[in-house]
DNA sequence: GGTGTATAATCGAACGATCGTTCTATTGGT
DNA sequence: ACCAATAGAACGATCGTTCGATTATACACC
């Protein structure tokens, strides 16, 4: 295990953890053990406790996901560029499809009407930046949209899949799949 | 709220429940309140208790995805009826897109190493169907199996994201997408 | 058709264990 | 000597489970 060693390095191991019980199956207790810090250590740097560490989590995640996911959308390279760097950071963010449960986390249980509605936003706000510069590629709105959520079905589809079967060499796959299926319908 | 008088609206009503909660966010109090029945009646028809509960609601989606979505694989008709038989078990499966968390709830949590290997085993098979199908279409392996965990992952993916969205038209879309993506790679 | 009885099905109260949280005290560095 | 950071013990609440007892249902017998 990778020593705690700061603010940053615990935020990560909570991430971790919350990912592999899930937020009402991660108690006091195993966060206790799986970081090494006593539980009034935890409340000493997270006074809001179980809730305000999800919070952190989520709140590192959102950054993560909108500088190596989003950002690479909003740059002045061209299409295929910014398409490529996007698949990257989905790459990194999602550590080659095995930390496919950021998600979910937070889409399920007792976080699920805390978090819904950002969740919801940052999805609507990866599909309006797609569709955004794959119209500025000459194509019309509504094959722009359709081209949008097939973009981010493929790649949600294949996180569940590669989970699923723990054939984690599929979602490597998926990703180029996604990467030839937008030359195809866009640059020809 | 449904009246429950009979042992399978009861396992109807907890799958209802758990998909709500999760299985960690599930407690004894809630499927006694949800379910009107007291928590020591719960325990009569599930003397194992809550896991012994989770068992029927996984055995019960099982059955069900089986009837629903596996066996028009293996009937006689012809290809393109085989997969729409599918594509309409696959909606009512998820009830258009709405019941998307039934492998969620097993997938994360307390849960997860009890259930994984049974849900690795059902993805497969369903990829092996697809495979074996596609194939007797004229189809070779390697496009075969691509096309299948294609067909799996946007069906997957497109779940995900009209959770995520609370869009459920999109997830009617995105079958229908499916269906084009395969006659066009098939039957062409 | 009424009646007795076995058993199916219900219930709330209470159990020990664990939950998230707080308290008080101690450590370690500057 | 000050303060950031640690820790374990203990709190009330809730967890999943069990207990004892009550009600509903069904079927045999008169």
């Amino acid at each position: 295990m990778v020593k705690i060693v700061s603010y940053k390095d615990l935020v990560d191991k909570l991430t971790d953890i919350f990912c592999e019980y899930g937020y009402d199956g991660t108690s006091l207790t195993i966060l206790s053990q799986n970081t090494g810090l006593g539980r009034a250590s935890l409340y000493y740097h997270f006074p809001g406790g179980k809730e305000e560490m999800a919070n952190a989590v989520y709140e590192k995640i959102t950054r993560d996901f909108t500088k190596l996911v989003l950002s690479p959308l909003a740059t002045d390279h061209n299409f295929p560029t910014k398409i490529k760097n996007m698949l990257e950071g989905i790459n990194l963010f999602y550590n080659n499809g095995q930390r496919s449960c950021l998600l979910d986390v937070f889409a399920i249980g007792s976080t699920k009407n805390i978090f819904n509605t950002q969740i919801k936003n940052a999805a609507l706000y990866w599909k309006d930046s797609l569709v955004k510069i794959i119209k500025d590629e000459g194509i019309d709105n509504n094959r722009a949209i359709l081209l949008s959520e097939e973009i981010i079905i493929s790649i949600e589809g294949a996180l569940v899949f590669a989970r699923a079967t723990g054939d984690f060499e599929s979602f490597n796959r998926a990703l180029e799949n996604v990467l030839l299926t937008i030359t195809k319908n866009i640059l020809d």
